[in-house]
RNA sequence: GCUCCCGUGGUGUAGUCCGGCCAAUCAUUCCGGCCUUUCGAGCCGGCGACCCGGGUUCAAAUCCCGGCGGGAGCACCA
């Protein structure tokens, strides 16, 4: 034991360079061998050829997306990638009072923003003469029929298991009311249901609703049709029809396989391989309408794209990036069992992305001015970014810099810091609002803290830092934070957009409109 | 209430179908160290888990039974 920890201690006191020379020339195959575990893999499909998977992501087309369904959109997608097969994007607009036109563009710019690309795009309400003809065939087989009992009616016989009379009339009668809900019935007043069992354990099995009279213009459609197809009735058939063979949905779906086989198996149509995964959400972060809408119309967030929301939009322009979803999302896995995991999980991933291509600046929040004696004017060239050949930026020094009050308050008189990239300064006195230091000197010093700064060459920057919405299930009032502060006039030349990273202080996103700018807290 | 699903370290996941190679994977957090002109990144190391109880078996995270806990469904919404 002794001896490990004494051959780790040696290993350890190497330069990593030198530790990897070494190792390459011991044993060159484990540096391989790290770098192949890092790409993250979806476990293989079941029943599963090569070149012959075909999946879809089937969003409705009701509102933005947000990362639950970036979680479905990119297993779908991966899982084409990987069998090299075909991904189908489909809108299910199947219910005109909630679609809205807008939203097929806005959800498709949302994935492509997440780097998807479909082969197949189409609206299931461009296939319901097809959906009608099914549901003809159904009648006729005697296995759905109208029902004009009134929805709370249906509903209780369905909870207690009881027949209605509907149930009973002929095909014929149920097929000259089927023709009836498309022109005269009002809406309410029939549904086409599927012939199950009222009797089953299972309740999405007694006797499930297919079609239902909805008048209200489809954004697509306009006044076309009248009778819609349910979920249960377009999911099954356009999966099947559409070459799907490996569909996925969220758990809360499992009830209604039995239903979806069901009527695959009456219209003998293909049975895909139907799969469920647990839904995704963050601790803090509502995903549901139900819950932000609220938080808009009370003013709580600014929109569907507040930086503090999981929406695709708000997470864009938090500083997320697509990369970091699609690994944070991969990494949850295809998994039933439900979770709920912490933003940091999300961040730890995106840090390593943006890490890399964040220019650096210097930003003082809650500044302090100091005052340093003989201090040398200089015009120091900082690179901006530590490893990466990012260029430079070239500061003019005098002998008046701002640091971090935080930094500070922990410092006395004669204490000794770096002003980072710069000099040594000795602080000589401290004052309220201003602090005298003198020069030390260039040499870089062991243990010595360094800190931003900024000339008076700076301009004052807000920084908006976004908490959790949520604590518990409770508001959280102050999930808002402005940090005001100093920041270096090189951040002019940032784009609008553009991640940076505040030494010291964290990640930040800087958006610009017009002469104004703000930064948005990504994160440490 | 009824039905279904789920239950692996602090968190998230792999493994569970087809029991042994699992004294259990990977990531993250936390702790220690190295490196570094950031409290960032990188690198090395460490702590830490199969919900409980029975059973089957030479052998169970994995199969069976019974508890317990969590989630979902019981819509003319998807």
């Amino acid at each position: 034991m002794e001896i490990v920890e004494r051959v780790v201690e040696e290993v350890n006191d190497l330069d990593v360079n030198e530790q990897r020379r070494i190792l390459s020339e011991i044993e060159p195959k484990l540096l391989v061998k790290e770098r192949r575990k890092k790409e993250i893999s979806l476990p293989p499909l079941p029943h599963a050829e090569y070149g012959k998977v075909v999946t879809r992501f089937p969003p409705e087309p009701n509102g933005y997306l947000h990362i639950g369904h970036a979680k479905a959109a990119f297993i779908d997608y991966e899982y084409a990638q990987m069998y090299d097969g075909k991904f189908i994007l489909r809108f299910d607009d199947t219910n005109p009072e909630n679609e809205k036109i807008e939203y097929y563009d806005v959800q498709k710019e949302d994935l492509r923003w997440l780097g998807i690309e479909w082969d197949i795009e189409y609206c299931t309400s461009s296939n319901l003469p097809k959906h009608y003809e099914l549901a003809e065939k159904l009648i006729l087989q005697g296995d759905a029929y109208v029902c004009l009992c009134d929805q709370s009616t249906i509903r209780k016989n369905r909870f207690e298991g009881k027949i209605c009379r509907c149930r009973e009339r002929d095909k014929d009668e149920n097929l000259s009311l089927w023709k009836e809900m498309h022109k005269d019935i009002e809406e309410g007043g029939a549904v086409l249901r599927l012939k199950g069992d009222m009797k089953s354990k299972n309740t999405a099995m007694r006797d499930p609703t297919l079609f239902r009279i909805i008048d209200a213009e489809h954004p697509i459609q306009g006044h076309k049709y009248r009778v819609w197809p349910t979920y249960d009735f377009a999911g099954a058939i356009e999966d099947s029809l559409s070459g799907v063979t490996h569909p996925f949905r969220t758990k809360e779906y499992e009830l209604r396989d039995e239903v979806y086989f069901y009527i695959l198996d009456k219209l003998n149509l293909r049975k895909p391989h139907l799969m469920e995964f647990s839904r995704l959400s963050i601790e803090g972060m509502p995903v549901s309408k139900r819950k932000i809408k609220p938080l808009i119309d009370e003013g709580k967030v600014s929109g569907y794209d507040d930086f503090r929301l999981p929406t695709l939009r708000g997470l864009k322009r938090r500083g997320i990036t697509p990369e970091a979803i699609r690994l944070f999302v991969l990494s949850q896995g295809i998994s039933k069992s439900e979770s709920t995991v912490t933003f940091d999980q999300l961040e730890a991933v995106n840090r390593k992305i943006i890490d890399k291509r964040a220019r650096r600046f210097f930003f003082v929040p809650n500044p302090v001015k100091i005052y340093v004696e003989n201090a040398p004017a200089l015009k120091k060239k900082l690179k901006f970014h530590p490893t990466e050949d990012m260029g430079y930026r070239v500061v003019e020094t005098s002998s008046v810099f701002f640091v971090p009050r935080e930094d500070i308050k922990s410092m006395r008189e004669g204490d000794i810091f770096r002003l980072k990239d710069l000099y040594n300064v000795r602080i000589s006195e401290i004052k309220k609002d201003e602090i005298k230091a003198t020069y030390e000197g260039e040499e870089l010093l062991k243990d010595v803290e360094k800190i931003q700064w900024v000339t008076e060459k700076s301009f004052e920057f807000v920084v908006l830092v976004g908490g959790p919405l949520f604590i518990g299930d409770k508001y959280n009032p102050d999930s808002l934070k402005r940090v005001r502060g100093l920041v270096e006039e090189s951040l002019k030349t940032a784009r609008n957009g553009e991640i940076v990273q505040f030494e010291r202080f964290g990640f930040v996103r800087i958006e610009k409109e017009g002469d104004s700018m703000v930064g948005i807290f990504t994160h440490k």
